[in-house]
DNA sequence: GTTCCGCATGAATCGATAG
DNA sequence: ACTATCGATTCATGCGGAA
């Protein structure tokens, strides 16, 4: 049953006749994804609670229940994915009795049972991590970035998300040495020309599994469950323009509002009233 | 059964009267470490041969074979730790078939029901790490460094460890560039820095539970599976002068180096003979 | 004695080809 | 069908020799 609580947003794009369409459910995601049709979302990107604090709010899922809470709304989502399409999920397990709790890796051994595909596992360090000091840990700057995908033949667009290359580049390209193109045909044979001009064009670099992303410095009042920066970075990689993004734990609504940024469909599944009024108010601010 | 091939190294501590010792024994970790007493070992940190990834050099196991091939060794690494003691084990899990196998994850359950206690994963980021590109997936700059215990209250001496805030700050002074500043994670939270003495009268601060640092890619033929930076800093987290750490897959003998450098006693074990020798000439070099 | 610069190499992975 | 081998791809670091 889908929820009758829905809100629609439409964007009128630049680029294209169509708009860019976002929509909110208020309900509980299980639910209202069963009323979800098969294979209709390119990209899943959310925050689910206990990664973001949020536990006491959502009712309190026990650590030991997490696994089987979380399982029929992944299976859900394996529905509603395309078969092109990936599903990111930010997780990190929490310390119970001075122990890492072992929710996210039976997660990840029940979701493959599911038939989903453990791709890889990005790590998103943050800098400016919660501050304390405990007698047995440091703090925590680290958080899981797991990738589900639904077959091996996945949409990336690798190009979009690529970076500067370091310094050492800029001392390197600055004088080409014969020795360079000498090796650089010993390669390529045939493909002399070309491999060089890679070479000496080259400003930019793939990025790694390890994201290093600017820190959300703006609003106080609320703390959004990840800066804008790291669905942005994932909508990007994963998806194309026109594309549909799906967060079923939207909170305040960050994906919504990365996804209209980047002119992406859209869809956000809130079950609490207070967020589904802030994701509103905040899509509305932004868009 | 002990091996019967054992190095012993001693080298005379200025600050006691004891000399510190090594020991390397040539053989089986799994035999050697029948050997040992209980109860006798307060830091075992080490490096095994990924599933599959050395085989020319090691046995070459197989993915899936490798938790039942590893579980033997826990068991008695269990045994031979101290209560107040610590094992870190710094594994990744291999691509297989287009997915990150799950190993590592089933090993960190099956340790757990051998009486482990998981207490906390950190990571180690490889700022240079292996190139290449592929259609699905970018570089792994990561490696996991698993922490467990015997029990609850183990030694932790965090203040040895400490670093120099604002270090983020002073690397902005130096100069560098608008780019390395973004690629670059912050230097707080690495604790890794060769010359202390410029931090002295600098405020200090704990590290977190990432650590950046670089592979070591000089050596020639033999080059070190992990730089001695990263022994260093655990055994300066989780021992003390005069305390015993063991490598139980000594490789070229970094661990023992790095004990030898802080004046703790130390055992590795190697099975190759080729390694052995490596390890012996290496420590020879250093002390 | 510094600084600069060239260069080898590293726990890799995929897809195609061969047995 | 399933495993084994091989070539192509790519980036950052520290070393050593030269300026």
């Amino acid at each position: 049953m889908i929820s009758k609580n829905k809100k629609v947003f439409k964007k009128h794009n630049l680029f294209s006749q169509k708009a860019t369409r976002a929509e909110i459910y208020l309900g509980n995601s299980l639910e209202v994804l069963k009323g979800f049709k098969s294979d209709g979302i390119d990209l899943v990107i959310t925050s689910p609670p206990y990664a973001d604090q949020r536990n006491s709010t959502y009712g309190g899922i026990k650590p030991d229940h997490y696994v089987e809470w979380f399982l029929p709304i992944t299976k859900e989502l394996l529905r509603v994915l395309k078969p092109t399409g990936t599903f990111i999920l930010n997780i990190k397990e929490k310390v119970v009795n001075s122990e890492r709790h072992t929710y996210v890796i039976e997660l990840i051994l029940k979701m493959r049972e599911q038939g989903w595909l453990w791709t890889e596992e990005y790590i998103w360090h943050k800098k400016n991590c919660y501050p304390g000091k405990w007698t047995n840990r440091f703090r925590d700057s680290w958080e899981r970035l797991l990738q589900f995908n639904k077959t091996k033949k996945f949409n990336m667009y690798q190009e979009e998300v690529m970076i500067p290359m370091g310094e050492w580049a800029k001392v390197r390209l600055k004088n080409l040495s014969e020795i360079d193109m000498r090796r650089d045909n010993s390669k390529v044979g045939s493909g002399f020309g070309k491999n060089v001009s890679k070479w000496v064009g080259r400003e930019m670099a793939y990025p790694t599994n390890v994201l290093a992303l600017a820190t959300e410095t703006g609003n106080k009042n609320h703390s959004a469950v990840f800066p804008k920066s790291l669905p942005v970075w994932f909508i990007k990689l994963f998806t194309k323009r026109g594309d549909t993004v799906l967060d079923p734990f939207l909170g305040s609504g960050t994906t919504l509002i990365a996804s209209l940024e980047l002119d992406r469909n859209s869809v956000g599944i809130e079950i609490l009233k207070e967020y589904y009024n802030l994701a509103i108010e905040n899509i509305n601010k932004n868009i």
